[in-house]
DNA sequence: GCCGGGATCGTCT
DNA sequence: GACGATCCCGGCA
């Protein structure tokens, strides 16, 4: 199945953010490769978005959201956790967080990933647990501050592949997840995800 | 089952 | 010096 290119992350953010629903995630590991499914992602949309990280100028923790299209931002949330997200469009600052993931290869390995970074015992993870929710599916697999920067287009640590776009009547709408404090923008329906997945992390 | 709070630290004011 | 784009556990029902 084909890597998706840069003509796919150019686009406008919402629309990347609708076709990304249901796209293959791919990351090989030490361990083996691992695959999720797309179920969950969120809009930021810059500067104007006051639940955005982005300000007027980059900074070093933003300064990739500011570069081409299809990087991966990476930033730990709480002092504790790492959430993935992909940036999009080339002449604005906005990005997409992928919020939860629906296992589709490497199920045994995530489990042995999210054991590795909790106290809970190995066997006490099913397979919904592994992946729905942005600090979680980042521990499945292992994406952190060592992926800062990388090109989905390029990279051969993490990338995309193509699936046929969802019928829109199976892509829901919602405010985005512990932004309240964003005024106005708090809620905008900026969260999409894929109707009655199991993996969803809120409804 | 549901709810409340603590952990933990990089980033920006 | 304050505050999260979260997760997990314990207490109570």
């Amino acid at each position: 199945m084909a890597k998706l290119g840069r003509r796919f992350y150019n686009q406008d953010t919402n629309q990347v953010a609708r076709q990304l629903l249901g796209k293959i995630l791919v990351r090989p590991t030490a361990a083996g490769i691992l695959k999720g499914r797309i179920v969950e992602v969120e809009s930021y949309l810059g500067k104007k978005d006051r639940a955005a990280h982005v300000q007027d100028e980059p900074t070093e923790r933003t300064k990739v959201i500011f570069k081409k299209a299809g990087r991966v931002y990476v930033y730990l949330c709480y002092g504790v956790h790492w959430q993935f997200n992909i940036t999009t469009t080339k002449d604005k600052p906005e990005c997409i967080l992928i919020r939860a993931l629906e296992p589709v290869t490497g199920s045994e390995i995530m489990k042995d990933n999210r054991a590795q970074h909790s106290s809970i015992e190995r066997e006490r993870f099913n397979l919904k647990e592994l992946t729905n929710g942005p600090g979680k599916l980042c521990q499945a697999f292992q994406i952190n501050e060592d992926l800062y920067g990388e090109d989905l287009v390029n990279s051969d640590q993490i990338w995309i592949n193509h699936q046929p776009d969802l019928p829109v009547d199976q892509i829901k709408t919602a405010a985005r997840v512990g932004v309240n404090y964003a005024g106005s923008w708090a809620d905008k329906k900026l969260r999409f995800y894929i109707q009655d997945n199991d993996f969803v992390s809120t409804v």
